[in-house]
DNA sequence: CGGATGATTGATATATCTCAAGAGTAGTGG
DNA sequence: CCACTACTCTTGAGATATATCAATCATCCG
């Protein structure tokens, strides 16, 4: 049995939120959710590009990696974000879940057709584009030019930006779990385990950060940790 | 006296490529040409975000910087390639010329308006986004994985495809003028500038390129300089 | 409880940076 | 045309941040 649309967790954030009703209705005949365990990959890099989809729940990795194995994280998904690759006949990264997730997929050839068919569906597809690619441009400066606390400094502020609770409340004690491993964290920041860990245990020591768990975070001040984040 | 876009150098190559002659009739009245000179900035980072344009001669780079001055190229902009942020009120980067260069300048405000008018446009502009997001994320393996030799030589790699002469011609013994000193080529690897020095005249030694001036390069053994660019 | 996996910590190595000097190169004016 | 000056680039020596290698320590799960 079908969900329907409108009682989708993420109706109102994801590209969707351009479509009418009855506009949505047409897409979504062409669309099917599809869950998705922790560590599955749903894209890799250099097959061919088949699909494209919103993520409705749980985190999502792209990466890169060289000949010999090293990898790079060249982005993450959450909820409501766009997964996939319109107009190019294959992927350039591979994309895996980081939690067990959802997915509203869609054949690419669909939604590229959807694409044409709603100039509101390409014009939301574009801005929001414009916005990663700038997102991507500021991470470059993070890889190329940051020393390694501060690397970890502004891993901690931008993760704790999308996911702590009480983002509305008070911006400090706020505590999350961290949807990567160590090694992911590391090929995020261009650093190694060691490094990462390192600089955490520093973090924490200072007072700036608490680990209550190896994978949660509280943030103690956050002042703090934003001045570590910007200069060493 | 207004130049006709028929004229136009780029006029098959830019978003303009999108466009019938009469709509770019339409929208080349909003636009006008504008020399600018090597060094000279076109926009700033922060600053409210005017224009939008195509590039029709010359070299631009993108660029951020931390507050300590620290900065890094994010992007490279050449002829037919389009320069702005629609949709943005301000601007993320420092946009500068690299060489003399020309732009068809359109206000933002105008621009914007033809992407919701002519839907082959905002196609465009959709996918070369999409195909800048591509290569921007491959960068970032670069940036966060590759040593200074590989980047060195995955930096000329790339050079000397977009700027040697015989492209059509042999595969070897290519020679270019960069339009980077070297430290601006150590902005766009983040690398120093004596870093980036020392693997060239090590590329130099190993017989793999000639430097036949400071600014000049000439690929003298393409395979092996691939090689270095993808592995240590 | 035991074994496996992942994280921390320590000791050492090394790639890259930093600091400093010298060598090209280009532009300027006599 | 030739100094003279100002850059930029190259080269060298030494410092340092981060990587590497190795061991111990947690945490998870059967």
């Amino acid at each position: 049995m079908r969900r329907a649309c409108s009682e989708c967790g993420v109706r109102d954030q994801a590209l969707c939120a351009s479509l009418t009703d009855d506009q949505l209705a047409v897409l979504s005949r062409a669309g099917r959710r599809r869950y998705v365990a922790k560590g599955e990959s749903v894209i890799w890099a250099g097959d061919e590009n088949m699909i494209c989809a919103n993520v409705v729940a749980g985190v999502f990795k792209l990466s890169t990696s060289t000949a010999d194995g090293r990898e790079q994280i060249v982005g993450l998904l959450y909820p409501a974000d766009f997964l996939g690759r319109p107009y190019a006949p294959s992927s350039n990264y591979t994309v895996d879940a980081l939690t067990d997730a959802e997915l509203c997929v869609f054949p690419r050839k669909h939604f590229e057709q959807a694409l044409h068919d709603y100039e509101e569906l390409e014009r939301l597809l574009l801005q929001r584009t414009l916005d990663e690619l700038d997102n991507t441009r500021e991470w470059m400066l993070l890889l190329g030019r940051k020393t390694a606390e501060e690397k970890v400094a502004s891993f901690i502020v931008q993760m704790s930006r999308r996911l702590a609770k009480g983002r509305c409340g008070a911006s400090t004690g706020e505590e999350f779990l961290l949807p990567l491993s160590r090694t992911q964290v590391a090929d995020v920041l261009g650093l190694t385990i060691e490094t990462v860990s390192r600089q955490m245990t520093r973090l924490k020591s200072a007072g700036v950060i608490d680990l209550p768990t190896t994978r949660s975070i509280r943030v103690l001040d956050r002042p703090a940790l934003s001045a570590r984040a910007e200069h060493a």
